[in-house]
DNA sequence: CATAATTGTTAGTATCATCTAACTGTGAGG
DNA sequence: CCTCACAGTTAGATGATACTAACAATTATG
């Protein structure tokens, strides 16, 4: 549904709805070292982003995300989050690699399969009997580069239940 | 370990890649067309890749990986397939989708998060007892917007085994 | 083997996003 | 209310990557 732009153009978005959320008028300055780039590349970011109608600024003044600038950054953040939380929560993988990770991949992510990641997360980590088993044993896979071989004891009881389940499926 | 170059040059290499395993010589008509760029394109990205030593290629000849080059096009080619793996097998989105994202994404995946990714699609596909029965709960959850009641009594039932291995763990 | 069709290269241009250096505007202290 | 430190901008350069137009080399075909 939504245009992509390029990543630059949607880091610097992030960057500002992060900033703004911080609660004190975004300056250049901020954003500048936040993206860890030089001064000028962001006045220039900011003047494309105000041809496209994303932010309101006025020279010298703060910068302000518009409803559409709003929008892409809300957008955006939420593919960092989904790959961000996937990365962390299920694969567990480091909060340092998993941000910047997130960071990179977050512009390239359909909404088809953002949306799909959410689901998984949201049917892996809001399990109404809390955190499943298998994340456990994944873990212990992860760790030891094997399976628990109690957790095959487990599971391999449960494949009667799914074989009863799928005969009366058909 | 292997040292990260643009998205661009990744793209070249593994287009080389896949087009060597074709059988026939590489040519530039051929990498033109698989990756949707003009010949001009390909000509300077050929002499850069000649620059860095990830080609062999000599005037109107055929195009070939050096070892250099196939590391890196491997490495490449690693990354898109745990992606597209994860998008299809797991989330179970389209495979054209699931394509086009892992294209996108596979240069900007941290080789630690690759071998996570891998270790997580080895330890659900190649689960000894078959196909994990929550892969189907989750396709489930994903085409009725709720969990399989069914499922969740399974679930219920394996907590309680959950709950016995916790108390000898500890 | 001559020539047409195809393939590949060169030259020149454009865009995006960054940088440095130098300049200008602003606001806080004296 | 002046001045100076700091914030922000402008101008111009650079590098990566793509493009088009035009040219050169190669291959295939009669």
């Amino acid at each position: 549904m939504v245009k992509r732009h390029s990543s630059s153009i949607e880091d610097y978005l992030e960057a500002i709805m992060l900033a703004s959320l911080e609660g004190s008028k975004v300056t250049v300055t901020q954003i500048s070292q936040v993206m860890g780039v030089k001064k000028p590349s962001v006045t220039s970011a900011i003047a494309r982003l105000l041809e496209m109608g994303m932010v309101a600024h006025e020279k010298y003044g703060e910068i302000v995300l518009t409803e559409k600038g709003s929008r892409v950054a809300q957008d955006v953040y939420v593919r960092h989050q989904a790959l961000r939380r996937f990365l962390v929560e299920i694969l567990n993988v480091d909060e340092e690699v998993a941000t910047d990770d997130a960071c990179r991949m977050e512009h390239y992510l359909s909404s088809t399969s953002v949306d799909r990641l959410n689901k998984f997360i949201e049917f892996v980590m809001d399990c109404p009997q809390g955190r499943p088993i298998w994340l456990d044993g994944f873990n212990y896979f992860v760790s030891h580069g094997h399976r628990n071989p109690e957790q095959m004891l487990i599971c391999s009881s449960r494949c009667n239940v799914r074989d009863k389940l799928t005969n009366n499926d058909e």
